[in-house]
DNA sequence: TACATATATATGTACAGACATATATACTGA
DNA sequence: TCAGTATATATGTCTGTACATATATATGTA
């Protein structure tokens, strides 16, 4: 994979605003940060079928909002369930929260909660 | 100017949550929009001063927000004065409020809004 | 004129998307 | 124990486009 330059100033630096931002400024990411944010942690088939989108698509976002700091992952068996991450300062907290709850009234994002909560053989979640 | 896709989706159709979090990846961009947040309405002049950044590439940038729904512009004798749109739905201005209220306190914005209250002949706000 | 602001042009880089393929774990039966 | 197979997830590569920046120049207003 290739390396771009917010790598160092993710990884190595604190988080900043720009780069919350900019993982947010996507809409199958934004998307998805929603329903983490409401449901606290999900796997990645629940959001291919909650967002319907590819697999490789939303598995490569969920690998650049990990990379960028926003999320982390943890396994479980075969499935990889992200979460916000643990290292996330108040104030992005925050900022994620408060978008969620003036954000989950639109109607895309209804819709992603209803197909995820309409899902069949959701993946029982073993607590960490 | 080249036309991008986003053209349309600003324009015509209704502002999306990607699009302001678009405008507020870049730090230039949440750095003047936290600024307007603060003050209402401010000046080009006044944005180049504080953000110490030169004033194409502060016009540029406000043009670009202006283009995507998210500021307007009044024109005030050789001042143009740029403040938050006023067809910007509720939940934009609620995220800009809160991230607002959540950013303020970090080194950068405070740095910035410093730079703004101790600038010398600031020009004289007439009200629209 | 002088000052405030906008735009043109050129260059480099980020990055989304599609597609194919690789890995990793789990399950089955001999 | 070992294949063989299914499922979940990750990654390599390529293509096109967005877009940030700098420099130079133009426009507009007093």
């Amino acid at each position: 994979m290739s390396v771009h330059i917010y790598v160092e100033t993710y990884i190595i630096g604190a988080m900043k605003p720009e780069i919350l931002f900019n993982i947010l400024s996507d809409p199958t990411r934004v998307r998805a940060i929603m329903l983490i944010q409401s449901e606290g942690e999900v796997c990645v088939c629940e959001l291919t079928h909650a967002l319907q989108e590819s697999q490789p698509k939303v598995s490569r976002h969920l690998a650049l909002m990990r990379d960028s700091g926003i999320v982390e992952s943890r396994r479980e068996g075969t499935w990889m369930h992200y979460r916000l991450s643990s290292s996330l300062p108040d104030w992005a907290r925050d900022i994620i929260e408060c978008s969620h709850a003036r954000l989950t009234d639109l109607a895309t994002f209804r819709r992603d909660a209803q197909r995820l909560t309409k899902m069949n053989n959701r993946p029982e979640r073993i607590c960490a």
